[in-house]
RNA sequence: GGGGAGAUGCCCGAGUGGUUAAAGGGAUCAGACUGUAAAUCUGACGGCGGACGCCUACGGUGGUUCGAAUCCACCUCUCCCCA
């Protein structure tokens, strides 16, 4: 093998790692081959929805990848959808709100970016908005455009065709959003794409439109996507089932030590960059009982806060879910928010739990409170005293109130009285 | 262009004049059980007030009625069939 061939498996051994599939593999490298023999970098892309800016530890696994491709060299490319954006998704009943707030969408852009920064050497992408040239087209270009591919193959599509077949509505401007997509990778002679095993259809179109404008294809880097804390479902926001990097090291923690058990070396390989041999050891310690899957859950989830926070957040994290859950004992001081009880809050009488558990974050409304005393799940520990369950939910605690009133496990709040 | 069906709470979905804050399921929350979780079981699940109370809610507007998610008219949106 030559030191070239060598070079070019190297690079193939790292865009592999946890892909679901290279779409094709040869032509990938052919380019790859290209870019070496012409020393310029390959121009690799990634569409970005600015309608979610937040990102969750589902999307760290395709910015994972773009990080790898920066470290062999090539230039990524950051696509802001926010023309693409407005097409959206009109399923949605709120037909109304297609007025775009071009200022919100930049806004929204720049959380993504900070947080992206985590993963991926944000100084050397290159950032593009598609309004930049989606928006200049006129009906003849989009005739064009849409002349490229047909209905039949649109409908290819595994969700059009499961909501052509229900009867939901499909919209033509629905189909545009392929195309338009497509015509990025045009617009910016993209030579690779990345993005989820739910975008397969959407890349796959971009191949096409690129070869009806006389570009070489761009080669398609499918990535994996991992279930939700549901452990079912993908991890996605509407779903509510994600753990958003941003998040907090307690709940980033917590939420970890809360999904099943079966997904730990998926997690792990795909979070954490676990080699498949490392998961299959992993598993394989699980599977007979030398490991127990609570340690690997732990030790997952404190790699997990550690790598988006720091150690010692992993560290605090970690100490405050063994002493609440394990220990079943109240959190440590400095992870209990500190509630200021005001003057309204309080009568002669003392102030009622109720009031106090609706003004802070232990309940949304009274309601909330008055259900969750007579479901047995609060409690007050005075800071003379020992905790106590509430069990009335007419209760008042007597002045001054200082201690720490909880709702569950999860919610728990330090009350101060300067009244 | 013609004909038919439909729009219900976070989601799915029952309900065709009062007894319906609206069955059932899912999701969610709390409790029990688990050295984590899952599974299972129990309870809760619009808001406000101490309760028999009030307010808000069944696509929108306006009616009929003592009383409507339920009937009527119009509007908006959607699906299906025919052309």
């Amino acid at each position: 093998m030559t030191t070239m061939e060598q070079s070019i498996e190297r690079q193939l051994e790292l865009i592999r790692r946890n892909t679901v599939e290279l779409i094709p593999e040869d032509e990938l490298r052919e380019k790859i081959k290209k870019a070496i023999d012409d020393d310029k970098p390959l121009r690799v892309k990634l569409g970005l929805d600015p309608n979610r800016p937040d990102i969750h530890l589902g999307h760290t696994v395709v910015l994972q990848k773009l990080r790898d491709f920066q470290d062999l060299g090539h230039q990524i490319i950051l696509i802001v959808g926010d023309f693409t954006g407005f097409i959206g998704d009109p399923s949605g009943r709120d037909s109304e709100r297609t007025a775009i707030d071009w200022d919100t969408v930049r806004a929204n852009a720049e959380t993504y970016f900070d947080q992206a920064a985590k993963i991926i050497d944000y100084e050397k992408a290159e950032v593009r908005y598609n309004s930049e040239w989606l928006k200049p087209l006129n009906f003849m270009d989009v005739l064009a455009l849409a002349k490229s591919f047909t209905v039949h193959r649109m409908l290819e599509r595994d969700d059009f065709e499961k909501r052509y077949k229900e009867g939901t509505p499909i919209s033509i401007m629905e189909f545009l959003y392929p195309l338009a997509q497509a015509y990025d990778s045009v617009a910016i002679e993209a030579d690779i794409e990345l993005g989820g095993t739910d975008q397969r259809f959407n890349l796959l179109v971009g191949r096409t439109i690129q070869e009806r404008y006389g570009q070489e294809p761009q080669c398609l880097v499918i990535m994996p996507l991992i279930e939700g804390t549901d452990g079912d479902r993908k991890m996605s926001k509407s779903l509510d089932n994600y753990i958003g990097i941003t998040k907090n090291p307690v709940d980033m923690y917590g939420k970890t030590m809360r999904i099943p058990d079966e997904l730990i070396g998926k997690w792990r390989q795909l979070l954490t960059l676990y080699s498949h041999e490392e998961r299959e050891i992993l598993e394989a310690s699980l599977k007979d009982g030398t490991m127990h899957p609570m340690d690997a859950k732990k030790s997952l989830a404190f790699d997990i806060v550690k790598k988006f926070h720091s150690e010692e957040a992993a560290q605090s994290a970690q100490g405050h879910f063994v002493k609440v859950f394990s220990q079943r004992e109240l959190p440590q001081e400095e992870n209990i928010p500190v509630f200021e009880i005001t003057s309204d809050l309080v009568s002669e009488g003392g102030a009622r739990v109720i009031d106090l558990m609706a003004a802070t974050e232990l309940a949304k409304s009274k309601g909330e409170a008055r259900r969750l005393i007579k479901g047995g799940g609060v409690y007050f520990k005075p800071d003379d005293g020992d905790e106590d369950k509430i069990t009335d939910e007419l209760q008042t605690l007597s002045q001054p109130v200082n201690g720490i009133l909880r709702a569950g496990k999860r919610r728990v709040v330090r009350l101060v009285d300067k009244n």
